[in-house]
DNA sequence: GTACGTGCAAAGGTTTTGCATTACA
DNA sequence: TGTAATGCAAAACCTTTGCACGTAC
């Protein structure tokens, strides 16, 4: 695993796991479906572990915490900065790299220094669209 | 209380006190700042009837209910359509009112029927930020 | 009077922690 | 070999639920 090597942590056969099942993964997973997937090819894995790992890669930079989700939180292995399109009937999350223009004006911002924005896009997707109906 | 004599609930001693607290409240709180702050009042509050009403108020479009915070839920009595300035250091959230053109691409949104969105900025409030050198 | 709200305690779900054991570097 | 990670279980949080009792309307 030479993809790996620089990332300053030790590589144990468990982050292995949790680093491949994150690398290009879109679903945004929660800390237990990270420990599903990993527990099919490490039955001992436990959730310490999970948690242990994801917060080394948090602080390295490697992975997001994600709040979008009010029952837990969800990690996102782009680190690239991207908003997020969340169809609130099925809580599925698509990433957004669309670049907007977020000045906010100097009498709103005072002396606060801003340093980030991130834009939640709210809606229905095209299969939960179906369930109602729309006429056009 | 004439104020809240259309809101549709059963008005009892505790959801006055809760709903005294939340109005014009900017603070955001969450369900256990609400409870420590009505709890003052009426020693016998439980946990259930804050979240109870909470349910109620939200239900009835009186409050929402943000995800902005990944440890615990906050909720905020403006209900007007606006945004959120966090700073990542003490956590405090402040209200923005301003507008902003929030258009996603054809080619981006595709069949999804886009309803709403939300953003958060990030930063350092003045205060927390003394705390950092800083020369301009 | 009756439907609905309250309060208590217990349970459910997510995340954190302590500690002995194991294994990477 | 020494330091750091693993795994297990227990605990800590936040939130929800069941049920007997109480109260607004």
């Amino acid at each position: 695993m030479q993809k790996y090597k620089d990332i300053g942590l030790k590589l144990t056969p468990q982050r292995l796991a949790i680093l491949d099942f994150l690398d290009g993964n879109m679903d945004h997973p929660s800390a237990d479906d990270i420990y599903k997937a990993v527990s099919v090819r490490y039955p001992t894995m436990s959730f310490a572990t999970v948690y242990n790992t994801l917060d080394s890669l948090r602080e390295k930079g490697y992975i997001t915490e994600l709040t979008i989700d009010p029952a837990k939180k969800r990690f996102d292995p782009c680190t690239k900065m991207h908003h997020h399109l969340i169809c609130t009937s099925c809580k599925r999350v698509h990433d957004i790299h669309a670049d907007f223009l977020l000045e906010l004006p100097e009498q709103v911002k005072g002396d606060f220094r801003v340093t980030g924005n991130h834009i939640e896009f709210y809606g229905l997707c095209p299969t939960c669209d179906k369930g109602h109906e729309r006429r056009i």
